[in-house]
DNA sequence: AACGTTTGCGCAAACGTTTGCGTGGCTCTT
DNA sequence: AAGAGCCACGCAAACGTTTGCGCAAACGTT
């Protein structure tokens, strides 16, 4: 039976509404059999057993006598027993769960990797504790103290600005395996990455293919090493046919979207008279941004201009026009590093590697071919 | 010193590459302060005082004489000790975790909810276990059971396709306090959501005013009590100009980019003969599948047709054109509901409420004005 | 019938904390 | 000088499990 809403009482600030407001008390020990504090000796008690006994039916750790395992089991049941993970942590020094560090998770691309970690500790018997550090130190150094205290059994760390001194603390008093994700040049932990420059390569060859030669890129923060890694792949393809993008034309820029729409507006105005033919973006966010740029120029992509992403968000398939850009695994990466950390806690061996998941053009409609004169160049 | 690199060795599969190997063990116990396996003992030991006394200076419960105190301190930070927080669960009966259900962190408009979340846990020192279940019931169940196994101390649930039984027997016998988010109807639980009758009525009004009298909307899954929260304000808010949407220009869509494209091609089949002015769509993911869809059709907005979103993700302002939207205040949402849970697992008070605030209009440049015939209409 | 083996289970310690209850020594009062 | 009061701290139990060790009864062998 719904219960008749009561009028709205105003709640003091902003004008939001609170309805309802039938109290009773949290762990109040009412009929029916609440869960919380039925202990295995409760369980012992009814079954007419030892702990021992108990312990060993629910962990199927040695044979007991079918009666008796009957009956206990009935008495599980019965009182919903549920054997505290916190008491068996303490006493096996391992708590099945894994801590992630992260920018934030709200960037489309971290969201996709992060549901990729947490589906692998999923399967794999693991939780996740989420940290949002917003690559702030104080954040995360208190985060990290957090997640040692609270003895998780494996480390996951994907953020960007990363402080590379923390990664040193880290790798000296290292509490747990660590696994690091999109980042570089850790020294002593594995990583997990796309090999991002395969995947500036495949962009630069791309729309060297495509007949342009007059570029610009948007290309992320200086000091964010993923990003010159692209950058690093972009100009070696570039290299090969003997072309080079000058420095004033690679702007640094927040990896955001809004990041995107700025830089791109500072492009567009500092090239006025002689402006690239193809910019590629350093993710998907920033071309995000730069394709709103170019519309409220109103210059048209690709007819106007060629714009090629990196990442392959969801969005990207839907921006208009649709992206073409280089797509990384995501969940693959997010699921391949949550695997090699539960590999290193449960085989404690923890091997320094990197691995690098391999990128993939996928072709929409933001790229279009260089105009005639673009041609001629090309074949002069 | 940068180790030289091994040429890359190629792995199994997938061509992805592998560098590095320099094995070492996991926890091997080399010099240095491993923290993990200290314990109050050894900094009792050391300082030459009992496990109480460290106790009380860790956590400052009772006095002790000064030179005491440093020299538990001295001996605390010479070993690197840090309190374990599962024994101290163990003993407290608490946790300081909470556990969020979502059915995809990926989804823009939960990403920032969680993000909410999380900032008021940490804010108030808990941390989050974060669960994907993507709403099949299985994944639930076992995430549910996990998270009792693991005592957390509150649980908050974002799941869209909800299934009442759960809460039915989430409330029936609930082991721990819990809020819903974004949901509608959970019997007995506080729940901290949007207005959202409000927020239709905010985009019925606005597109009266700007002289539309012929709608459409993708309106979400038929079994999303919250889109068909939107929906009834949104025709409220005609009802008052005594203007109906006709039933077969609402379209049941999957809430995400993909669903919004294929109902808005769905859409303009349907009404080629006569095209609405303009859609209310149940979320921006929606309305950026739709604009997607538009543009592909060669219709131009606002010019063709107006399109207003719900939620006001990050994205909407950067779409082509920028997606006028109703604004949900998200980490406001997550916020709250994180603080309301921590209050009823601090003070044992579970009060099942319901909490709405506020949305706002947010004015950008997908919903235009209506033409001539659209403006002799509305005089009529 | 005596003995070894197997079957079925229980005792109690241990994991790392917190905390109620004490206890010894010092200072102060009279 | 003796009792009262306070100061500074320690003992040990308890939280809910797991597990090494051990024991009694039942069984099989000769």
């Amino acid at each position: 039976m719904p219960k008749p809403k009561p009028p709205a009482r105003p709640r003091s600030l902003s004008g939001a509404k609170r309805t309802g407001g039938d109290f009773k008390r949290g762990r109040s020990r009412g009929r029916g059999a609440e869960q919380s504090s039925v202990t295995i000796k409760d369980v012992a008690r009814v079954a007419g057993v030892s702990v021992t006994t108990v312990s060993h039916v629910v962990n199927g750790t040695r044979h007991v006598a079918p009666r008796t395992s009957e009956r206990v089991r009935a008495a599980i049941s019965d009182l919903g027993f549920r054997p505290s993970a916190v008491a068996r942590a303490l006493k096996a020094d391992r708590t099945r769960s894994i801590g992630m560090l992260v920018t934030s998770s709200t960037n489309p691309f971290f969201a996709e990797v992060i549901r990729g970690v947490e589906e692998a500790c999923f399967a794999r018997g693991y939780s996740l504790i989420l940290c949002n550090t917003g690559d702030v130190t104080e954040r995360l150094e208190s985060y990290l103290a957090t997640l040692v205290a609270k003895r998780i059994d494996g480390l996951a760390v994907m953020t960007t600005n990363m402080d590379h001194r923390f990664f040193y603390r880290l790798s000296e008093r290292r509490p747990v395996p660590v696994v690091a994700i999109d980042t570089l040049d850790v020294p002593d932990t594995t990583i997990v990455n796309d090999d991002s420059e395969a995947g500036g390569k495949l962009a630069g060859r791309y729309l060297l293919e495509r007949g342009f030669r007059r570029f610009a890129v948007l290309a992320g923060m200086a000091d964010h090493p993923r990003s010159r890694q692209r950058l690093d792949g972009f100009r070696a393809a570039l290299a090969e046919r003997g072309v080079a993008v000058s420095p004033e034309r690679v702007l640094p820029t927040d990896l955001t979207v809004g990041g995107g729409f700025a830089a791109m507006q500072d492009l567009l105005d500092r090239c006025e008279a002689n402006p690239p033919e193809a910019v590629f973006c350093m993710n998907d966010l920033l071309a995000v941004g730069g394709l709103c740029a170019l519309s409220q120029r109103g210059l048209r992509v690709p007819e106007d201009l060629s714009v090629i992403g990196y990442d392959d968000i969801e969005l990207a398939a839907y921006t208009v026009p649709p992206l073409t850009t280089i797509r990384q695994p995501a969940a693959e990466i997010g699921r391949r590093a949550a695997e090699i950390l539960v590999e290193q806690i449960e085989n404690g061996v923890t091997a320094a590697e990197t691995l690098a998941l391999p990128p993939l053009l996928v072709e929409r409609h933001s790229v279009g071919r260089a105009t005639a004169l673009g041609a001629e160049r090309k074949s002069a």
